[in-house]
DNA sequence: TCAAGCCAGATTGTCGACAATGTATCTATA
DNA sequence: TATAGATACATTGTCGACAATCTGGCTTGA
């Protein structure tokens, strides 16, 4: 039976690092649940050689905890843990939004002008909703981060600590800010780039996440005491 | 023949992993050579499953690259590579100190001046030597991380970052700021966070590595124009 | 009854071999 | 001579099997 659907790349082991990356994140398999080596090789048809390889990436990208003679699981999402990520994230997309006030041009400015324009045309049109479940190229902080021209930071962001930042929207069921209010916060930051004032942009991206973080932590609380 | 040195943890892929990562930064294994999976397998006596376990380790640490079918390569150091990496360990240790600041106790922070003194004493003692090539437990900076209590970013800079920016030092024969400045630039920041004064604390802790940063650029500038 | 030790089953760690892919050399042709 | 193609070699990717270790249940003795 083989679930590997047909994302192939070069070789069975990054194939497997994906699937398992988004089976994570989206949950399919649960937080705190074992990775067992001889089910998970039957279940998408390959042995267990790549399928350790694609295991040990996953270690290194913090999705699971191994041991040795015991075996891998899931990491296991804590109040702790998200506040340190935030407070990492809050480090780090500052020095982006930093980075990226000093050296974004006035045709990719524009570009993220247009792209909060069309945010708050969906808000508009969809009153109440929450603030559009962005995606990929039309997430506003990828774009600060990438625009960064920081390519270590751009990797550690994008693909390490958003894996873990999206398990946390998932649980808690995206409990986020008011949509308005964060979009009029991403308009300040985006003001502050185009401005080039690149002291401020940091200021305002690090207290953006911070509110951030803070709501989180509260539906974390909210959702501890719910399920005790 | 067996090069495996008896650190013996408890699998052969982390000692692989270990043995590596000490061989890359210590350049026993040059910068942007291949990685022979079957010559390293010979040298280390072992088979080639382990050892790719321990490449796949490595390039989640970014020391090799990895391209499908061809191999891994040790990273190859540049200046822009060396900045980016600075800039993350700004923001980050920026952030640290300013955690240590909050959390740190009195009998740490006491324990933080008394190694500053035991670094005076020993540059008081060896005029014009360098500033205490400094090992594990006696690194102010690695203290301060762990201070912050933040266990992810700890585990990024101590084995991520930390394991490229020594590779840098080594290249540039260490060629650092002024070691009695830099003790001096220590001892601001550990005021500040013995005063838990969060927001000082961090400023002092990025413009000192800041300045780090801006020296080692024009050590490898020079490195650079020599090796024209 | 309970704790310590033992035993069987299952899982992880490691190995050697085969398949797939890339690389370098050699030959033939324009 | 230079370039394109073919071929042989080396390296990486994948597999199945065996060894080492862990887990849970059972027995045994106090």
């Amino acid at each position: 039976m083989s679930n590997l659907i047909s994302i192939k790349s070069a070789t069975l082991s990054e194939d497997l690092a994906q699937q398992l990356t988004n089976a994570i994140v989206q949950g399919h398999i649960p937080q705190g649940s074992k990775i067992s080596e001889p089910e998970l090789a039957k279940q998408y048809g390959v042995s267990r050689g790549p399928l350790r390889e694609a295991i040990v990436k996953l270690e290194g990208l913090g999705l699971v905890t191994r041991t040795a003679n015991v075996g891998a699981r899931v990491i296991q999402l804590n109040t702790q843990d998200m506040l340190d990520s935030f407070a990492m994230r809050e480090a780090l997309e500052g020095m982006a939004a930093r980075l990226a006030a000093t050296r974004m041009q006035t045709e990719e400015v524009n570009n993220l002008y247009a792209l909060l324009d069309k945010h708050q045309a969906y808000l508009d049109d969809n009153q109440d909703e929450r603030y559009l479940q962005q995606g990929g190229n039309d997430d506003f902080h990828l774009r600060i981060i990438h625009a960064s021209g920081n390519a270590k930071l751009i990797r550690l962001l994008t693909e390490e600590l958003y894996a873990v930042i999206h398990m946390y929207r998932r649980h808690t069921a995206d409990q986020r800010s008011d949509p308005r209010q964060a979009l009029r916060e991403h308009r300040a930051i985006l003001d502050a780039i185009a401005n080039h004032e690149g002291d401020l942009a940091e200021l305002l991206m690090r207290r953006h996440i911070s509110r951030a973080s803070h709501l989180l932590q509260q539906a974390m609380e909210q959702i501890a005491l719910i399920s005790r």
